[in-house]
DNA sequence: TCTGGGGTCCTAGGACCC
DNA sequence: TCTGGGGTCCTAGGACCC
C-alpha cells in the first residue's frame, strides 16, 4: 500500500459488445449477446442492454437466449476487431506511464508513480482520469471504460467496479478500510465460488468478517498460499508491483464439439490439428517447451489432464502430437468425448534447433508441409458454415455489411458501418459469388454505403 | 440445447537424491 | 537396520480470472 493514490485500474464497459455496437449502428441501444452462438457456446459479454434482461457472462448462449428478447443480437466474437481497439486504448495508457500491465484484452493496471509529472494528489489524479476517459472515448469511437485509482493494485480494482459503466473511483490514502470493509468478500480476487462457501460457512460475508479472522483460521480454511493472501488482502495489505511484461508459462488450443465424439480417426485429425496450432503459436513466439499435456472432457464434463515431460524442449508438431496420440490412447474415450485439448508448458525461450541455427528464420517455419500437414482438417472444422453472425463482409454491389444469420441455403445481411446511420437488411443467396468476407471496418474513417436496396 | 477458451497459481503425493 | 529430513522434479487436479 502506498501513501498515494498512484495505482490506476482501467476496466473498458461490456467490451466486445461495445465494440459491436460501434460498429453496427442498428444496434446502439440495444441488446447484445456476444460469444459462442453454437449449441454448446456461452456467453463472453453482454452489454447492458442484455443484462437488464438477465443475460451474463459465463452463462449457456441457450439460456441467455431463454431470457432476452426477439431482436436481440447473438454475435461470434470479432477478435481482430477488439484487438485493434484494445491496442488503441493501451497506447493511450502509456502516454501516462511506462509501467502498463494489460490484465486482458480489456484490463490494465497503471504506475501512475512511475509516469513523469504526474499531480499524486486525489484532485490531481483525478482530473488525469477525467482525461484520460475522454481520450479513450474519443479515439475508440465511443468504447467507455471505468477507471479506479487508489494506493494499490487491490483498490484500484475495487474503485474501478464501484461505478460502472463509464465510472470514476478515487480511493483517497487512508480510506481503504472504509471502502473495502463493507464489500462482499467475493468482491475480492480470488474469492470465487468454491472460497466463498468455504467461508460464509464460518459466517464471513464481508471483507469486514474477513479481516477479523485470525491468520491461522484462514490459512487452515483456504491453504497456504490463499490462507495468507486472503488475511492480507481484508487489511488491504498489498504492494503488488505493476508488472509490465510477463514471460508466458504455457501455450495451448481446446475445443469442445458440437456433439461428443468416439471416432479415434476424428480425434486423431483434431489432435493433429491442435498440435499443429500449438506448434505454430510457440514458433512465432520463439518459444519452445518440456511438457506435452492433453486435455479431455467425457460426456458427463469429467474432466482429466494427462501430461509428458521430455528431456528436451520442443516446438515440432509433430512431437507434440505424437505424445498426445499415445496420452489418448491411454486415457480412452470410452462414452464419447466433449473437448480435446493439446497444450505445451515449461516453456524456455530457445528451441534446441537455434543451437545450430545461424540466425536466419526458418523458411519452413510458417509452411505447413506434407510431412507434418495433418492430414486434413477434422470435417467439423471445414463443415464450419463460411457465414457467422456478425461477422463482416463486403458486397461488390451493395457495400459494406455484417452477418446477420443464415439457414436455408440463405445468408442475411445488415449493409451498414460505424460511420453511417442505420442500414438496409437484404437476404442472399449463401454461395452469392458477390459477398465476400472482410475485414473490420475502421471507425475512423468515412466509408459510405454504396446502395440503398429496396426493401 | 446446461456448463467456452486461454491462461495462472497452488496443492499434494511419489520418485529420487543427498 | 527400525527408520531423518530437506529439496527438486513430475504428475494430476482444482480454484480462479477475464
Amino acid at each position: 500500500m502506498r501513501r498515494e493514490a498512484s495505482i490506476l485500474h482501467l476496466d473498458l464497459d461490456a467490451f466486445f459488445a461495445a465494440v459491436e455496437q460501434r460498429d453496427k449502428p442498428s444496434l446502439r441501444g440495444r441488446p447484445v449477446v456476444v460469444g459462442g452462438t453454437g449449441g454448446r457456446g456461452v456467453v463472453a459479454t453482454a452489454s447492458y442492454e442484455a443484462r437488464a434482461y438477465g443475460a451474463r457472462s459465463a452463462m449457456s448462449t441457450a439460456e441467455a437466449r431463454r431470457r432476452c428478447p426477439s431482436g436481440t443480437a447473438f454475435l461470434g466474437g470479432r477478435f481482430a476487431a477488439y484487438r485493434r481497439t484494445s491496442d488503441v486504448v493501451m497506447e493511450l495508457l502509456r502516454e501516462l506511464s511506462p509501467l502498463v500491465e494489460p490484465v486482458s484484452i480489456d484490463e490494465a493496471y497503471v504506475d501512475l508513480a512511475a509516469g513523469e509529472g504526474h499531480d499524486l494528489s486525489v484532485d490531481g489524479v483525478t482530473a488525469l482520469a477525467r482525461g484520460l476517459k475522454q481520450r479513450i472515448a474519443a479515439a475508440t469511437g465511443g468504447v467507455t471504460g471505468s477507471v479506479g485509482i487508489g494506493s494499490s493494485k487491490l483498490m484500484a480494482k475495487i474503485a474501478s467496479d464501484l461505478d460502472k459503466p463509464d465510472g470514476l473511483v478515487v480511493v483517497p490514502p487512508g480510506r481503504e478500510l472504509e471502502v473495502l470493509h463493507p464489500l462482499p468478500v467475493t468482491r475480492l480476487g480470488g474469492v470465487g465460488p468454491a472460497t466463498a462457501e468455504r467461508l460464509h460457512q464460518v459466517g464471513v460475508k464481508t471483507v469486514g468478517d474477513l479481516a477479523s479472522k485470525s491468520l491461522p483460521d484462514l490459512v487452515a480454511l483456504a491453504g497456504r498460499a490463499h490462507g495468507t493472501g486472503l488475511h492480507a488482502l481484508a487489511r488491504a495489505e498489498d504492494d503488488r508491483p505493476v508488472v509490465a511484461e510477463r514471460e508466458a508459462k504455457s501455450i495451448s488450443q481446446e475445443e469442445t464439439f458440437a456433439r461428443d465424439l468416439t471416432d479415434r480417426g476424428v480425434l486423431g485429425r483434431y489432435v493433429d490439428s491442435m498440435a499443429a496450432r500449438v506448434g505454430r503459436r510457440l514458433r512465432a513466439a520463439a518459444y519452445s517447451g518440456r511438457t506435452v499435456t492433453l486435455k479431455l472432457r467425457r460426456y458427463d464434463f469429467t474432466t482429466l489432464t494427462r501430461s509428458q515431460t521430455l528431456p528436451q524442449p520442443t516446438d515440432d508438431p509433430r512431437v507434440i502430437a505424437s505424445i498426445a496420440h499415445r496420452l489418448l490412447a491411454e486415457a480412452g474415450t470410452q462414452g464419447g468425448l466433449r473437448l480435446l485439448g493439446v497444450g505445451v508448458s515449461g516453456l524456455s525461450l530457445y528451441a534446441q534447433g537455434d543451437l545450430f541455427a545461424d540466425g536466419e528464420p526458418d523458411p519452413d517455419d510458417d509452411v505447413v508441409t506434407a510431412d507434418d500437414r495433418p492430414e486434413e482438417v477434422p470435417e467439423p472444422l471445414t463443415a464450419e458454415a463460411r457465414w457467422w453472425p456478425g461477422q463482416d463482409v463486403r458486397h461488390d454491389d451493395l457495400g459494406a455489411g455484417w452477418v446477420w444469420g443464415r439457414g436455408l441455403g440463405r445468408v442475411t445481411v445488415r449493409f451498414e458501418g460505424p460511420l453511417t446511420p442505420p442500414g438496409p437488411v437484404r437476404t442472399l443467396a449463401s454461395d452469392d459469388p458477390a459477398l465476400h468476407p472482410a475485414e473490420p471496418p475502421d471507425w475512423r474513417v468515412s466509408e459510405p454505403v454504396r446502395a440503398t436496396p429496396a426493401p
